[in-house]
DNA sequence: ATAATAATTGACAGCGCTGGCAGAGTTGTA
DNA sequence: TACAACTCTGCCAGCGCTGTCAATTATTAT
C-alpha cells in the first residue's frame, strides 16, 4: 500500500483538500470540529505532505543553507566551532519545518563567488546563513546578495553595513572585560597576541584589549603586543619572545584558544608555572581549551544561538514576515578556568 | 523576469520540453547536433532545473540523509569526527546532483528510533548514512530498516550482519599492525587501555591488539591491561596506575586517541619522557594527535572514504542501480609522529 | 528497393500540493 | 425581516518537471 496523499486524507474526512492544506498549515478560519476531523484521519493514515508537492505549489524550498569556511579543510581544531554553529541552525529549523543544508568551502578560494552563486541558483533555498569569516568578505556578500536570496551574515565581529541584517557578537566589550579581569587580580603587564590580520574578529578583540587597559588604568605598551597568525605555533613563536625578555609579562591574553595553547606549552617548556607565575588566557572557548593544562580561561561565544537566530530570521521572512535587517548583538561569556590567577609578588 | 523553465529552453532551442529533459538527464537517444542546441538554449537563458518539481515528478528526492551521533551533546573534542564524514558525503552527493541533510541525534535517547522514523517519513530522502555507533545498534537499524529507505552502515568495527549492505574498517587488522610494530621497536611490556564497553570499534582494537602480540611473539598478560571509558580523565587514571608499577610497560597502546592524550599528561607530570622512555600509541588521529607533545602516533581512519562510499552506493541505488548488499571494509593507516620510539635499554 | 529494426522526438497525463476565488453558511445590525 | 459582514469550505487551475507511449525518421538487412 502506497502512501496516504491529501486526497486520501479529504476523503476520509469527508473534506476537499483544500480543508485538509488548511489544516496541515495552520491556517485560519477553519471550524475546531472539522480541525480535528481531520486531524484524526492524518493520523489514522500516517499522512505527511510531500515535501515536494508542497515546495513546487508554493515556491518555498523549505530549506536553508548554512555556508560556512571547512575547518577539516586544513586540519585546524575549530571543527567546533562549525559544529555548534551547525546546532543551532538545526533547531531553529527543526522547529520549524524546515530542512538545513550545509555547505563547507573554502574562504580562500578564487571562484567561491561564483561556486556559491551556481550552489544557490541550483538549490534556491529560503534562506542562507552566512558564517564568519565568510561573512565579513565584501566580494562573498555581493555575489550571494546579487542572487536575491535572503541571507543573514553571522560574524564574531561587529560591522556597520546597515544593509543586510547580522548576528554578531560584543566582542570588542568582552574582550575589554577580559583585560579588566586580569588587571582586576593584579597584572600589571599584561601582553596581547593579536591574530591572522585578515580576521576582523580578531582586531575587534585586540581593539577590547586596549579599551580594558585604559579602563583599569593600566598603560598601553607596544612592546607587550605580539603578532601571530591564529595558529598554536605563532602562538608558540610570539610566547617564546616575550617571555625571554627580562622583564617579561605576568599575562598574556591571545586573540584564540590555539595560540593561547601555544603559550601554554611553551610556558612549561621553559619551567614557568601556569598560572602561578604567568596568567594566560584566550578567546573561542574550543574544546582543546579544556584539554590543555592548565584548562584554559577563554571567553565563550555563543554560536548555537546565533545561528539559531539567524536561521529563526530567515524562516519568518519567507513566511512573508518581517523584513531583514538591522543587527542583532549577542553577548559573550567569561570561562574562567585555571590557566589565570594572581599576578605573582 | 522571472526564472527560465524547461518550456522556455524548449521554445528557444525548437524542441519539445521531453527532448530538453532528456538532455538534461543525459539521457540516452537524443542527437548530438539537437543536443547542443538545447545546451546552447540552456547556457543563454541560465536555466536550472527545478528541484521540486523534477523531485516531485520523479519520486526522488535527491537528498541524502547523514544521520550520526552529535559530538556537541557531550562536548567532546571528537567533532572531527563528524565533520570528515559529513566532508566525504557531501563529495559524493555534490558530484551526484543531490544533496546532503545532516540529522546529528543522541544514541542514548530512548525515543530515537521514532524520531528517525518520523524524520525518515517527513524528508523521504533517497538513502541514509547511518554512523557509528548508531549502527551497531540493533534497534536503530531495525527502525530505519522499517521505513524502507534504503540506507548504509558505517561502522569502524566489521560486524557479520549479511541483510545490509556495510562500509567498514579494518580496526582489528590495524591494531594488529600497531601492536607489531611496538613490538618491532623491541618492547616487550606493551599495555593497552581498553574503551568504553558499549563501543564496538573499540573491542576490535583490543582484539587486533592481542593478535599482534601473538604475532609478534610477545606473551599477553592481563595485568597490563586497564579499562578506559574513552575520556581523558580514564587515560589518565589509567596511566597513573600502568606507571607507578615497579616494572612499569615501556609502551602503551590506548583504544583511541583521548586516552592517549590523558596517558602522555601523566607522563609529563611524573616526570617520564616520551617517547624515551614510554611510547604511547592512540587510535582515530582526532585533531588532539597533533596538538598534544610530542604529536601521538596513531592510527587514521578513512572517515571521509567511507561516507562517500555510502553515500554513492546510496545515490547509485536511488538511480535504479545496483542492489545494497554485502560490505565494503576500507583500510585505516597508521600515522607514526613523535610519541613512540625505540624501547629503552 | 522494401520491409524490418533501431534511433530520435513529441504529446500528454499526471506527480501532490497551494493560491485565488467563488459559494455557502453564520452572525450581527437596523 | 432584511441586508451587510463575516466565517467557513470547495472548486479548479496551475507549479515545472518526468514517465509512458506513440509517431516520426534514420539505418540495416534482405
Amino acid at each position: 500500500m502506497s502512501r496516504a496523499t491529501i486526497f486520501d486524507v479529504a476523503t476520509r474526512a469527508g473534506v476537499s483538500i483544500k480543508t485538509v492544506s488548511r489544516v496541515v498549515n495552520n491556517e485560519p478560519n477553519v471550524r475546531e470540529t472539522t480541525k480535528e476531523r481531520v486531524r484524526k484521519a492524518i493520523r489514522e493514515l500516517n499522512y505527511r505532505p510531500d515535501r515536494s508537492a508542497r515546495n513546487l505549489a508554493s515556491h518555498r524550498s523549505h530549506l536553508i543553507t548554512l555556508i560556512y569556511d571547512d575547518p577539516s579543510a586544513y586540519e585546524i581544531p575549530s571543527a567546533g566551532y562549525v559544529i555548534r554553529m551547525q546546532q543551532g541552525a538545526l533547531r531553529a529549523c527543526r522547529d520549524n519545518d524546515c530542512e538545513l543544508l550545509i555547505h563547507p568551502c573554502r574562504y580562500q578560494d578564487k571562484a567561491l563567488g561564483a561556486e556559491l552563486k551556481t550552489l544557490i541558483e541550483k538549490v534556491r533555498p529560503d534562506g542562507i546563513v552566512l558564517a564568519a569569516p565568510l561573512s565579513n568578505m565584501p566580494n562573498i556578500v555581493r555575489a550571494i546578495g546579487a542572487t536575491g536570496t535572503p541571507f543573514v551574515r553571522v560574524s564574531s565581529g561587529r560591522k556597520k553595513n546597515g544593509k543586510h541584517y547580522s548576528v554578531s557578537m560584543n566582542d570588542r566589550e568582552c574582550s575589554a572585560e577580559m583585560t579588566r579581569y586580569l588587571a582586576s587580580l593584579g597584572h600589571k603587564r599584561i601582553a596581547f597576541l593579536t591574530g591572522h590580520p585578515k580576521h576582523d574578529a580578531v582586531k575587534n578583540r585586540f581593539l577590547g584589549y586596549q579599551d580594558g587597559l585604559q579602563e583599569s588604568g593600566v598603560s598601553f605598551s607596544g612592546d607587550l603586543v605580539e603578532a601571530g597568525d591564529n595558529s598554536i605555533r605563532s602562538g608558540e613563536a610570539c610566547a617564546e619572545k616575550l617571555l625571554s625578555r627580562k622583564r617579561r609579562p605576568t599575562a598574556i591574553f591571545a586573540a584564540n584558544d590555539d595560540m593561547a595553547a601555544g603559550v601554554i606549552r611553551v610556558a612549561d617548556r621553559l619551567g614557568i608555572k601556569v598560572p602561578d607565575e604567568l596568567s594566560v588566557a584566550g578567546c573561542d572557548d574550543i574544546a582543546l581549551a579544556q584539554q590543555v593544562y592548565p584548562a584554559l580561561t577563554t571567553i565563550r561565544q555563543p554560536l548555537a544561538a546565533m545561528a539559531e537566530r539567524a536561521a529563526l530570521a530567515l524562516i519568518e521572512h519567507s513566511r512573508g514576515g518581517s523584513d531583514l535587517g538591522g543587527e542583532d548583538v549577542f553577548a559573550a561569556s567569561m570561562q574562567i578556568r585555571e590557566s589565570t590567577g594572581p599576578a605573582p609578588a
